[in-house]
Formats: structure tokens, sequence, C-alpha cells
DNA sequence: CGCTATTTGTCCGTATGTATT
DNA sequence: AAATACATACGGACAAATAGC
């Protein structure tokens, strides 16, 4: 690019791949490109040049551009729009995990305005993990509240949330007023609550979780095991969240 | 393929796809063969179809059936060798994470055997960032230490170790006798060491890391940064980790 | 050891669908 | 409504890794 922008048959210089050598064809495209963001020579949220140009350029089939793209996606460092082009990426939000971990709060914290919005409530019977890790005995009714939680109005995480229903079956109407889980926690007699343990995960988004977060299926989400208690040590609830890598980072202080 | 093998022009009940309708054809795959491995019809470690008997079973392209199974290996369910064959993913290893968080004690806690290789050893200049994590002036030389560390000889993590070299300038030949960073930062005069706070993120790999962790294009990395000070507060290192998720799964307690 | 069959990986070319502008 | 740009699907060819002989 840069320049003249025509002569689509000039040999072009500095764009020839190693052909037939071990080295695959989008492999180079993807290093060249990712060296044109480092050298900023493409901006963070800058546009790259379509498939097309690129396929063009480098003398290979647009398929090739996008495996190309698709890995520097993968890794944080563009973002594909379908029917708009490709741009370089930006920003990340840093999400404290910590004892008294709430959404709101630590939202606010990065300057963002926090939002929340229940998917769905539905009732279903503890079965053996479960149980256990509630503290319940197997088989007794659990409320699951599927979560996405917001910063500015994007989405940031879905929490899928565990509650002894025997405790919390009022959590169900609560929520559905008001969004919060720490509001509807301490209208329920708990005002207070820990995280115990937090395991963490990585993997590739189902395509509905990717639908849910708006982002690309190529980038992953951090999943985020953790368990609540009280302050007398009883299991409030069991909680998987899966953040949007790229949009959150998970903060660990000790 | 589970009974009658030939048979490549009956209509295979059940594994007709909805055509023209607004799901693609390869999340229509990639969901009956989650099912699949959800309800055990295929089992964890066992051996899936090939690409080609998918493809003729689904009846569609090879390319089709090659994108279900790249999602499913992203998301962690399958593990695809070249050469070999796909298969049912198994097991993960708890890495926890904790002020005191020693890489050996961790793998052997998991009880499997920690290994460990030092990759490269170069000096650099601290750039304004990584200065002022370390805690001294821009442009001071710093000890940038890559190692892999491996648990049953399988390769787990990818650490980016960042010391000053003004003070921990021997790690260099110590390292290259024991692999053991603890051992090494003893000899150096610090006999322990704290964490302090650990960023998180994840990430899909470099070909590099996919390469050096012997693992998928498709299954993310974990990526920690963690600061660790020694007693009296004072910053040791500054690492940047990559665990191949799948294989390790972070667990942070409070 | 090399040879071969099997199985996954890369690349090309084409056609059509869908989202955005 | 048209043009642009990314998404899905097909079909074919060859490369690379693995396993068995």
């Amino acid at each position: 690019m840069s320049g003249s922008g025509q002569g689509e048959d000039a040999p072009q210089p500095g764009l020839t791949l190693a052909r037939g050598q071990g080295i695959a064809l989008w492999r180079q495209i993807s290093q060249r490109l990712e060296r044109d963001i480092a050298t900023g020579a493409h901006k963070p949220g800058g546009r790259l040049p379509t498939e097309a140009e690129l396929a063009s350029e480098y003398r290979v089939n647009r398929h090739t551009v996008r495996r190309a793209m698709e890995e520097l996606e993968g890794r944080g460092l563009v973002r594909i729009e379908q029917g708009r082009g490709s741009f370089v990426a930006e920003d990340v939000v840093d999400y404290r995990l910590g004892p008294r971990t709430r959404f709101s709060e630590n939202i606010r914290r990065q300057n963002r305005e926090p939002g929340g919005r229940v998917l769905r409530i539905v009732e279903i019977a503890a079965e053996t993990g479960l149980a256990e890790q509630l503290g319940i005995r197997r088989g007794r009714p659990v409320l699951v509240v599927e979560r996405m939680g917001l910063a500015d109005g994007r989405p940031l995480v879905l929490g899928t949330h565990h509650f002894p229903a025997s405790r919390f079956g009022r959590m169900a109407e609560l929520l559905r007023a008001n969004p919060s889980i720490t509001a509807a926690l301490a209208a329920c007699g708990v005002p207070d609550y820990r995280r115990r343990v937090t395991r963490i995960t990585a993997r590739l988004p189902t395509p509905e979780e990717a639908d849910l977060l708006q982002q690309s299926r190529n980038r992953p989400v951090l999943v985020a095991e953790a368990v609540n208690t009280d302050p007398e040590g009883e299991v409030v609830d069991v909680t998987f969240s899966r953040y949007a890598a790229g949009r959150a980072q998970l903060v660990v202080e000790s």
C-alpha cells in the first residue's frame, strides 16, 4: 500500500513470499502483517487492506489471506467485521479478582459504566459435583441464573450462577426487578460474601457465546469458576464466568 | 464408525443437515459431534471418524467437516493430530497461583514430575514500562530468560522472565547448570520471594508458541503477567507466562 | 531401512450468501 | 438499490506426518 495504489501487475518488491519452502504462505503473510502493526505502519484502530487487496498484493488466493487474518484476530491483533473490513485492535479492561469481587465496583474503578442483563433463570436438580460444591444434597433444587455483564454498554462477561434454591428462591423475582447479584443477595439476607477459589481456563467460545459477547469465534474466552461464601463460610453460589478475552484482563493480587 | 461400514449411498437417517437455513453446515456438524461426545457416544481419549468418513456421512465437503473439527478443538473438546486422526480430549493440570507460587512444587502437588528447560538468555535495555515495573531506570540492563516448564515430560508453560541485570547478572550461568528459577534466585541471595500481582488474559498462540507447547494453533494460551518481590518488597522479576490451555487450569485462592 | 497407505494440512479456484455502506 | 467486503461451501490437487509392512 502506501503510495501508488494501481500497478496490480508490477512485481511489488517486498511482497514476494517464499513458496515451496517449509513455511506456509499464510504464516508468512501473518508475520508481515504483525510486523507492520508492530512498527506502526498499521495504526491501532486503523483499517487494514481488504482481503482482495492483500491477496493480489501477495499474489495468493483470498483464502490464504483469510487464514492469516484469522490467526491475527485470534491473537488479538486485529478485529474483523463482516461487510466492513479489518481493523487493528486496541484497549482492554482490567477486572480485579479478589475476595470481595463485585462486578459493578470493578467496572467503575476503570471509569466505565457497569451494566447487567439477566438472560435466563431456571431451576434444576443438583447433580453430584455441583451438590458437593454447594454443600447440599444431590437432587436438591438449584437456581441457575444466566447473566450478562456490560461495561459502557458493551458485553464483557457471561456468568452462570448456581444458588441453592432452598435459601435463595426469592432471587428470581428480585433479579427481574434489578439485575444486580449483589443487591439480590443482600435482599436475601446476605449483605456480604467472599470469593473462595477461582479456577481459570481459556477456550474458544461456543457460537452462542461469541454471539452474546459480540466477539469473534477466533477470540478465546477466559473461563473462571468461582465459589462464593457468606461470612459464616456457607457456600452462597458457584459461578462460571466467561470473559471476552481482549476486552477483559483478570488481575489477581496477593 | 460403528457397525455397517459400507452403504455409502443410503440416506443415513439422523445425519441429514438443514441446508439453506440460517445455520451454517459446519456448525450443525460441530453441534452433533459435541452432543455425541457429551452423551458418551464418543468416549474421552477415543478416536473420532476421519474427516473423509464424516464428510461422506454428512454428505458435505471435507473442508466443511474440518471447519467443525477446528471449532471443537479450539473449545477443548477434541484433539487433532496430523497423520493420526482426531481424538476426544481429556485431563487438565491444576496450577495454583498464590503468593508463594513455585513451579516444581505446584506440579508435584498434582502427582506429576516437573521439568524445566532454558530456551534462551539475552540481555536487553529496559524500556519505559518494564523499567517502571522493575523499579530501575530506563535503559538499565535487564536479563531476559526464556524458559519452558514441563509436567511429566510434556510442555506446560513458556515463561519469559525479566531480572534487573545489575543484581542478578549471575543468573545466566546458574541457569545453564540448573534450570530452576527458584534455585538460581536462592544462589543470588534471594531465598524467598512473593508474587504480588498477576494479570491474566487469553489469546491464541503464535505459531512458535504452539510449536514449543506442542499444542494446536486453535487452542488458546493463558497469558499471566506476574510481578515477584523479595521479602523487603524489592521487585525481583517480572514474568510473562503462557500456559497451554487445556493442559493447565489456573487456580486462585483468596 | 524404505515403501506405501492413511490421515490431516495447505493452497487454489469458483460460486453463492449475508452484512454494511 | 447497488457496490463492497466478509462468510460459507464445494471440488480438486498436492504436501506432510504417521503407522504398518
